[in-house]
DNA sequence: GCTCCTTAAG
DNA sequence: CTTAAGGAGC
């Protein structure tokens, strides 16, 4: 059993490569941000004809989320219940074996202290109230997606640099924490010893070729889920391709 | 000798085309059309690699002309001498063998009785008398170019349709008629007895694919030039490409 | 940089 | 339908 979970920063321009990942990986379960496609415009049928289920929840040019699944899922939910948000960044849903999968993408926060920032702050607060009541419900539990938060000082190519900085401030650090102290554990930060952290690299300034990245994609699971994990992988391949997405899907194998 | 006028609709996109279109007919001069570029951005280097020199004047976004020769040319000019026009329609130059070369690209007009339309019929008139002045100096003159006019009826593919209709009015015929009037024979017209006119098909509604289309390139030139014009051909094929112009060239053969 | 949308022009 | 610009968002 594995799981990926990939910004796709568009999955019009990014389905030949979705399509590589699928052919190399064959993941059960894929967690997609950033398709920006409205359901009407979704390539449900090409989506289909890789065998694949799909649970998506978008719109037009920004967000949108999407789980593609093996196995049909169920209990399917868009957005955080209770919370007006007319962005599409959360979809949930129940998979074959009962574990419940949450599929996020937080707001970027454009810059500490914008007005972006304060609703990204609200927007991670009300989303972890949503997985508090989640995980009264569910004994295992996966929350996977671009959290737009790079957790500890290693999660970044120049720590200093980015103190206080957007992605690492204070405030998003102790959300995230908050979130874990739910009952979770940030995977491949437990799993994994690499010193290849990065899930992400800006597509300005050669980021990526100079080694400039953030970690802030995540697998986040219930220890019930992390005693079946047995690997945690960056597929920063796909960083490497001709028009690629300015994240590596991440993926989280299981015994 | 031969020669070819042809509207690429972005010199940028069509550069690929206009390689082939050199290696399969080898053109003295070439007369383009909405090259879409401004000065500073026109692909010179590029061009002298495939052993043309370039007079050109264009801007970003519209309009933009350039005449490639395989022999210098002199007493380049730019625009319509003592008229106005902050587009780019006009460049004419004296070849090696003293003739005189006009490129143009006739303002498109948008629809009969529009601002556009007036604008189009004004500088069609200031075109007609730069044409007359130029014929006192030269002796062997030839324009090229899109004219935005189809002369006649069989020049369009349904007449009834166009009549009165932008490219097709009285109005532009009967100016059209006026250049011509000049000292000028339309080769093409004059030259081919197919039955297959047309040098423009618009990208919508598959207009190529159902023969939509309408003759609004042309070539015209002084008795003496006609004389020695061998062959007046439209270069259908360019127009089957991928990612095609949305006219064909036309190219005149002199013996 | 890269993606998207809108607008403008044809 | 195709092109290009301009602006937002990341």
């Amino acid at each position: 059993m594995s799981i990926v979970t990939w910004n796709v920063n568009s999955l019009k321009v990014r389905f030949p490569h979705l399509e590589t990942m699928i052919k190399d990986c064959s993941p059960d379960v894929i967690c997609l941000q950033e398709t920006k496609t409205e359901d009407a415009n979704f390539p449900l049928a090409d989506i289909e004809n890789l065998d694949y289920f799909a649970s998506y929840h978008g719109q037009k040019t920004y967000n949108g989320v999407a789980i593609l699944s093996r196995e049909r899922v169920h209990e399917v939910q868009f957005g955080i219940p209770n919370f007006e948000d007319n962005q599409a960044r959360v979809v949930a849903a129940t998979s074959s074996t009962g574990t419940r999968i949450i599929n996020v993408y937080v707001p970027n926060g454009e810059a500490v202290d914008s007005e972006k920032y304060v609703y990204k702050l609200s927007w991670f607060r009300a989303f972890i109230e949503y997985v508090r009541s989640t995980a009264k419900t569910y004994s295992s539990i996966i929350i996977l997606g671009d959290f737009n938060i790079a957790p500890r000082g290693e999660d970044v190519y120049d720590p200093e640099a980015f103190h206080e900085k957007l992605l690492c401030s204070d405030q998003e650090r102790t959300l995230f924490e908050e979130l874990l102290g739910l009952g979770f554990l940030d995977a491949f930060h437990e799993r994994t010893e690499s010193s290849e952290r990065f899930t992400w690299w800006d597509y300005r300034m050669n980021a990526f070729r100079r080694k400039l990245g953030l970690r802030i994609d995540h697998i986040l699971m219930t220890e019930s889920e992390f005693n079946r994990c047995a690997e945690v992988k960056i597929l920063k391949e796909f960083r490497k391709m001709e028009r690629p997405s300015d994240h590596a899907p991440v993926m989280a194998t299981f015994m």
